[in-house]
DNA sequence: AAGTAAACTTGACCTATGGCAAGAAATGGA
DNA sequence: TCCATTTCTTGCCATAGGTCAAGTTTACTT
């Protein structure tokens, strides 16, 4: 049950061996098609995942209608809706699979015993959701301070499969662009 | 030492009366003058505060070595640089207080303490931190979807006192939009 | 293999916001 | 109370990126 991939998420100084060891016993493997929905909308999520295969991303939509995405999961990230998982209340995302993915999936109320019995674990946790609130401030901040264009080109760099394999028009909503400007902007940057 | 406002902020399902008293117990009250620095950028922040009186700012500079700010602390709030007091970490940010104040203080040590003794405390914790984390991407969301006079509107409703006493630039840098569009965007909106 | 829908590109024009610079107003010492 | 800084406003012009609409190209479906 455990795998190279599950030690890795959960490497951590305050975890030993056996500790990680038990945390993945805990992970069942699980399958989606292209298009699947991990969580939509309105439902409390009761489980996280761990991406072993694939691409997904997270969205919302606006006013309009239109869909905004408003984060990618490339290959060893954790698919997770933070506020609904913990919060236990009804997710305001939706969670879509970008490709076919193989996933490992751990349930809240195994994770919430884990959770109090493994001191390490929580530290665990504590520090992922302490990275996750970095990176997602580093975004409002590139928003600010950095061109569309140089914005494309740091997504390009951190996230290159997702470049690869998602569709423009979700590239260009994650960026605050339209599609057509991040047409021109991919042009431009092809010619150089 | 416990006081109304300290029971509030860490009112929580799972904590006791008896166990907030514990926490509330380990603050001391501290105070700073405008301009104070609570955290300067390099540092690693070694407690956290919960602001009773006055207003407060983080902020980042820039490439060009502008400042932006990245948060705003009113009453009631925490003042916290998590990712550098939680991964022991040198602070990207700064955070400055805006007029005097008036705070209550838990050092990392005694946080520490009770985040492990106090099974309801680490929920806590992950409630606070789950609900910043969605106001972190909320603002995100903002970025890309609304007019810089619609983020200005919503900071009004929200942090109204910030605006009253934050300077003009500030509030612009927060908002990612220039001192001079801000001063427009007050204009037009004194006229309607 | 054909047909349809989705994804992407491109052109012409438009608009919100930026850049700069000058002046007015407010604020904070000494 | 006066001077020196900040802070804020405003005008003029520049520009990144938006809007809309017409093509292409690509990818599914049967």
């Amino acid at each position: 049950m455990d795998n190279g991939l599950l030690l890795q998420v959960y490497e951590h100084p305050l975890l030993s061996r056996e500790e990680i060891g038990t945390i993945c016993a805990l992970h069942k493997k699980v399958y989606f098609r292209k298009g699947d929905f991990v969580l939509k909308e309105g439902l409390v999520a009761d489980e996280y995942l761990i991406l072993e295969e694939g691409l997904a991303r997270s969205f919302v939509y606006d006013y309009n209608g239109n869909d905004i995405t408003t984060n990618f999961f490339a290959q060893n990230e954790i698919i997770i809706e933070v506020s609904s998982l913990f919060q236990r209340i009804p997710s305001k995302e939706n969670i879509q699979v970008l490709t076919d993915c193989i996933c490992w999936k751990i349930d809240f109320d195994d994770f919430q015993n884990i959770y109090h019995s493994i001191a390490g674990f929580s530290e665990w946790g504590r520090a992922w959701m302490s990275q996750s609130l970095f990176e997602s401030k580093q975004r409002a901040i590139s928003m600010i301070t950095d061109s569309a264009m140089k914005r494309y080109h740091k997504l390009l760099e951190e996230k290159p499969l997702v470049i690869q394999n998602a569709p423009l028009k979700h590239i260009a909503s994650y960026l605050g662009i339209t599609d057509s400007s991040l047409s021109r902007i991919r042009k431009a940057t092809a010619r150089t």
